[in-house]
DNA sequence: CATCCGTGGCT
DNA sequence: TAGCCAAGGAT
């Protein structure tokens, strides 16, 4: 017992900590509601909550802000995104990468119109049904949007864990004895700032490389600052090299400008984007015309290099007038080269294609 | 539990 | 330059 109320005592002085910093320091974000205004009564909009964390999964704030106000602007609700066509979202999604979010993103708007009408659930276990809503997910918008008691735990936060208790166990297995801990200094009022005010400190104090501990509102609790460890925390594994790959694509020019593209399987890599014909990536693979989707004076304009999570990759460009009488294919486009919409590795692709054509 | 899935910025 | 890293999820 007297144990407990030793540990009940520090618990509550992390959590206050914690939370007089946020108060003190949070991020201004587009999504987020201050911490006076939430006092005032401001109620965050679920729906921003959830598009601002699908986005923000592996993504860093500079690269969403920009994409969240857009898509706010062009659907501002969920019935709006609901009645949109797939294909518009995976457009504006471009460039944002794992689209995998924006396909589920998509149809998670609709089940929650057509389901739950039109109101996002508030439990974490019912939230976690839905496409593109996982573990962490589901806890940030029942507490973030919500209010509910559920414990968040992102990257920063396994970070911050990891070092406040020094555990030396190593990620991933190390996850289930993080979300416990997290667990046991989590408050029971102001959920969703905590986790707010923790991910802010992972960000701009407790970070992976130099970590600013002398500005650190939990150094004092901290175990690793305590060993004077702190960057040896999280252990994480060994990572595995990535393996080379090529291939080729083909820029089919019609007599408008317009460039043939290539809608890729609902599954795997750039699942259901449009990309430029061509052969499959590989370690060792022909660049001929015979991935060509049509037979033309074929000029290889240069490569391109692209780095994707798990293997590096270059591209061979190719560049033709589409011959009289060529017919798209069912999964094939006509598209404005600046009108489309693509992953990053096709934007090169075509930008270096039509780079000395001087169109 | 391991693998797959993008991209851009920073060191 | 090469590596590391970011508010993870699905399979």
């Amino acid at each position: 017992m007297a144990y407990e109320t030793r540990d009940t005592k520090n618990i509550s002085r992390i959590s206050e900590a914690l939370l007089r910093w946020y108060d003190a320091n949070a991020r201004v974000l587009p999504w987020r509601v201050a911490p006076h205004l939430r006092k005032a009564g401001q109620k965050p909009d679920p729906y921003a909550v959830w598009l601002s964390e699908i986005m923000l999964q592996q993504t860093t704030v500079a690269s969403v802000a920009p994409r969240f106000f857009r898509f706010l602007e062009r659907w501002p609700d969920v019935a709006a995104m609901a009645a949109a066509e797939a294909d518009d979202v995976l457009g504006e999604w471009a460039g944002l990468g794992y689209y995998a979010r924006a396909r589920n993103l998509h149809k998670c708007a609709g089940i929650v119109a057509d389901e739950h009408g039109g109101k996002f659930p508030c439990t974490e276990d019912a939230l976690k049904m839905l496409p593109g809503i996982g573990d962490y997910t589901a806890a940030a918008i029942a507490a973030i949007a919500f209010g509910q008691p559920a414990v968040v735990v992102d990257g920063n936060i396994e970070r911050i864990v990891a070092r406040l208790f020094a555990i030396d166990k190593p990620l991933p297995g190390a996850k289930a004895l993080i979300k416990e801990r997290a667990g046991a200094i989590w408050p029971q009022q102001r959920c969703g700032d905590f986790a707010q005010g923790l991910m802010d400190l992972g960000a701009g104090v407790c970070r992976p490389k130099a970590p600013k501990c002398s500005a650190c509102p939990l150094a004092g609790h901290c175990a690793a600052h305590r060993l004077d460890l702190v960057e040896d925390f999280p252990v994480k594994p060994a990572k595995k090299p990535k393996p080379l790959r090529k291939g080729a694509v083909f820029a089919l020019v019609n007599a408008k400008g317009e460039v043939l593209f290539e809608r890729r399987p609902e599954k795997g890599l750039l699942g259901g984007m449009f990309c430029l014909p061509g052969s499959p990536w590989a370690e060792k693979v022909s660049e001929s015309p015979a991935h060509a989707p049509a037979t033309a004076k074929w000029r290889r304009v240069g490569e391109v290099t692209h780095i994707f999570t798990h293997f590096h990759l270059t591209l061979g460009v190719n560049i033709a007038k589409a011959p009289k009488g060529f017919r798209r294919g069912r999964k094939q486009q006509w598209i404005a080269p600046k009108l489309a919409r693509v992953p990053t590795v096709m934007k090169k692709a075509l930008d270096l294609a039509l780079k000395d054509r001087g169109i």
